[in-house]
RNA sequence: GGAGAGAUACCCAAGUUGGCCAAAGGGGGCAGACUGUAAAUCUGUUGGCAGAGCCUUCGGAGGUUCGAAUCCUCCUCUCUCCA
């Protein structure tokens, strides 16, 4: 491919390239050269499961692997320290070396559902920022100024609303733009919400007499509940290694509104599929629901394969629309019998505490072999393979 | 360093003439109805407890009081203005 056309692959899908020129320029000499680019990417390991806000980028740098560059996955356990300044987070604690290499193990399962391991390269920023000293720190510091700083639209907002700021936190972007001078990266991926940091590595190399990388940004994919982005402590994400049944389930509970945003992010579908599903909602040639059910098809066999696909969406048709049971129900050993129902849904785990399992029962939210329980008082004699449902989604059958 | 303002449940945010405050309202979550799906919409619910009346909760620790989110003292943290 030349590279014209490798310029093409890695801006499909982008929001921005910063600057499309250089990344030209890049691309031809490592054409030329046959010496290919590193990309980089950047994770905080403290929080180690991916999600599919997170593959959107993975994806794209898999695609700029594919072209036969070189990637670099950084995992920030250092940075991670600090925790990116957005929104009011705060210190983070340090993770111990345990933590650290456990969260990096789980990390690189979740990383290959992705990427090539052959092609990929996974370090930790420990690796250098910890070896730099005070006089090396002011010096990176002294690189940038705090009016550059409060550019940055989550500090810019922080500022104005009179909403603290530590020092520390403004080195969390020269931490990760150090990074880029650490491994001369060539190509950052991240989200949009990334760019300042990205531009800041551009920036950094500069300082350091390195040629400038190029900042890839990518859409932010918005969450369960299709107002805030995908997070893991918001709870609205979809886990790469979740089982399929709960990512079939969840992308079955994104709203129809935001099904085709979801196809272009999440899904390898290419340009003329996504017109064609467009086309098909707008004319109501094709249903929402079955475009949904087609949307969790895809991003199951992305993760496993068809078959479980298949296994899914059928499992999903029984329980939800035939209201049938699910196939497998966890099992579980009853200590008493007769038995307190209250007492039952606590023991079962099914509820977390008794308050909430009468607010269950109040709501006609109980089932025991499929008979509504009313009175949050009745003590149940159990019998052996009878199952106890909780809403819609919670099941457990009883083993005497 | 000085002067002022503030900290409320998962989040935002009322409440400060002491009791009617497990604490308004919104968001989110959960549940029910309906359906086209764990979409949308509507409704309800949203501290805990071996069992209904108790226990803990309004930044932290004490104090006043029959009784404190509300009053007093000290402390921690944040913001604003001054230097």
């Amino acid at each position: 491919m030349n590279a014209q056309q490798q310029f093409e692959v890695i801006k499909n899908g982008t929001v921005e390239i910063l600057q499309e020129d250089d990344l030209l320029i890049k691309l031809e000499k490592s054409i030329k050269t046959g010496k290919p680019l590193i990309g980089k990417l950047g994770f905080d390991p403290s929080a180690p499961d991916l999600h599919l806000g997170h593959a959107v980028v993975l994806h794209k740098i898999k695609d700029f692997q594919d072209l036969g560059h070189d990637v670099v996955i950084i995992l920030g356990d250092f940075t991670g320290r600090i925790g990116d300044p957005t929104g009011r987070s705060e210190t983070r604690k340090q993770l111990t070396e345990e933590e650290v290499l456990a969260n990096a193990k789980t990390y690189q399962e979740q990383i290959f559902k992705i990427l090539d391991p052959q092609k990929t390269r996974l370090v930790f920023n420990s690796e250098w920022l910890q070896k730099l000293n005070f006089v090396d720190v002011i010096e990176l510091s002294s690189k940038y100024t705090v009016a550059r700083m409060l550019e940055r639209d989550d500090f810019c907002k922080r500022f104005k609303d009179n909403y603290p700021i530590s020092i520390h936190e403004f080195f969390y972007p020269l931490m990760q733009g150090y990074d880029s001078v650490a491994i001369e990266a060539d190509v950052e991926f991240g989200a949009t919400e990334q760019k300042f940091n990205l531009l800041m590595g551009r920036h950094l190399q500069k300082e350091y007499g390195q040629e400038p990388q190029i900042a890839v940004t990518m859409p932010i994919l918005v969450g369960l509940d299709g107002v805030q982005k995908m997070s893991k402590s918001l709870g609205n994400y979809i886990g790469i290694s979740e089982p399929p049944g709960e990512i079939y389930g969840k992308a079955m509970s994104i709203a129809d509104e935001h099904m085709i945003e979801y196809f272009r992010l999440t899904t390898r579908l290419d340009s003329k599929e996504l017109l064609e599903i467009g086309e098909g909602l707008k004319t109501g040639e094709l249903h929402p629901r079955d475009v949904k059910m087609k949307l969790a098809r895809e991003l199951v066999t992305l993760y496993y394969s068809d078959q479980d696909a298949l296994t899914a969406e059928q499992e999903f048709q029984k329980i939800f629309r035939q209201r049938e049971l699910p196939t497998e129900i966890p099992e579980v050993t009853l200590g008493e019998n007769p038995v307190w129902v209250v007492r039952l849904l606590t023991e079962t785990g099914l509820v977390s505490s008794n308050s909430e399992a009468r607010r269950m029962i109040k709501q006609g939210a109980v089932k025991i072999d499929g008979e509504k329980i009313i009175d949050s008082e009745e003590v149940i004699e159990m019998k052996n393979g009878a199952v106890i449902q909780v809403g819609k989604r919670k099941f457990a059958r009883i083993i005497i």
